[in-house]
DNA sequence: CGGTCTGTTGAAGGATTTCAACACTCGTGG
DNA sequence: CCACGAGTGTTGAAATCCTTCAACAGACCG
């Protein structure tokens, strides 16, 4: 039985980080939707963005306010919550540097759907909805990646609600870790360490379970050595046995 | 307590329909991708379609096939359907005139995630990905309007994925009735009828449920009055009441 | 008019939630 | 540097929602 350790989470904002004008370049380059493209076509589209930096726990949006903007991870990680009728706040998604969030439409009469939040230190980059529309009409290429972008989400909800329909708690767990480990995980001493706070709340949500129910099935894993867990963070130690998890009887 | 009757259902196939290259182009104009273009660029778009007609019951294509065709719906209704891995068939979808389905990316290792098979009988166009791809990149209205439908699906999957994380079996049902309403609905003698066969096994895999509960559930709807049903087939007297079900305590 | 598919309902069993109490970690301030 | 307190994680037991199994009833098809 492994027991627990203090984090072993890079503390975020160690890294210094400055968005200078090249910094900026440079990263919006890397983001999915300005690939291919050359630099002197991203130096006007970076002259339509705005970068800001938050801190982390501080709010970007709410939920329900006028959905003026689309925004970009540059750096740091964002958690996307709703809230239920009865108000408890549901994680639905974390983000990490060159996803987007906001909203891509052009304005109208929508508004948030969720609330963002920076959970680390973050720097975001903003366009308003109607000058990206703009780069979209400019930019057939544009178009085309942010296409390609929103069908793998779209995919990937699909799968999502598939899950949610079919598997249990357990397997939908196993399943949620896998994906975490493929986006967040870095080699570290402990296995493939989640680097992003994950609490088993965050992972409750993910899987449309209560907290005690998703602590159970983590102690399970601990048990059973498919993971190292304390407070706040996951590691993954065999991530093949998760795959047997989800795939099992 | 109200009795059940006979399907107030039109059979679909006794309106006769015939794709006439006059009617695929009309069909065509209505599809949310081709908005607002002129019928000289239409032209060559429909050149690049070809159609195709299925009896009510026939497969499209099937989940794990090679995904090569994008498809648009012209008339009749498709049903998308997945597989769990006990090889139990999930229906994930219900589409009308004007949405599309199959594969939009580039074709690489891609496979159908689904099998689509026709609800009624229908009448299909279809395009390669690659040309669709020629297409997008040609048109850069097109890809906007193509992604626009996308993140619409999207934000769509998201409150879904939502519903099924936070929401009781009933609230589901009542939430998912109202939908198909605003998508089938039609005004009828006994209410807003929806104008497709809706089984309970339907309902319930659109819930995440069983068809046992969903069938108890709609019983439930029916004795207070919120809806009449009958085998394979739903109208809505009360959408209101539905509404408030969703939202109640 | 019989057969098959779909829908209904009851009852038992199971998975998950909820309530509750306690343990551990981490940051903060003495 | 240590101790405290708040937030987070764990675990047990009772309650609940939902599933599953089973039997039957009603609707549609040929």
């Amino acid at each position: 039985m492994s027991q627990k350790r203090t984090t072993p989470l890079e503390a975020p904002s160690i890294r210094k980080h400055q968005c200078t004008v090249d910094i900026r370049l440079e990263k919006l380059g890397m983001v999915p939707f300005f690939w291919n493209l050359d630099r002197e076509i991203l130096q006007p589209i970076n002259n339509e963005f705005s970068a800001s930096h938050f801190h982390a726990g501080q709010p970007i949006y709410y939920e329900g306010e006028k959905a003026t903007m689309l925004r970009v991870v540059v750096y740091g990680a964002v958690k996307l919550i709703r809230q239920t009728e009865e108000g408890k706040e549901i994680m639905v998604d974390m983000l990490k540097p060159g996803e987007y969030f906001g909203n891509l439409n052009e304005l109208g009469d929508d508004t948030y759907s969720e609330t963002a939040t920076a959970q680390s230190d973050a720097c975001i980059m903003s366009i308003g909805n109607r000058e990206f529309r703009s780069l979209l009409n400019m930019y057939p290429s544009i178009a085309v990646a942010v296409l390609d972008v929103t069908t793998k989400k779209l995919n990937s909800a699909r799968q999502q609600i598939h899950h949610l329909t079919t598997l249990s708690v357990k397997k939908r767990i196993a399943h949620i870790l896998k994906e975490l480990c493929g986006k967040f995980g870095e080699e570290s001493k402990v296995g493939m360490l989640l680097q992003l706070p994950l609490s088993r709340k965050d992972l409750a949500d993910l899987a449309g379970t209560s907290t005690e129910t998703a602590s159970r099935v983590m102690s399970r894993f601990q048990q059973d050595g498919l993971i190292t867990s304390g407070r706040q963070w996951v590691a993954i130690t065999d991530i093949n046995a998760l795959s047997e998890v989800v795939s099992s009887n």
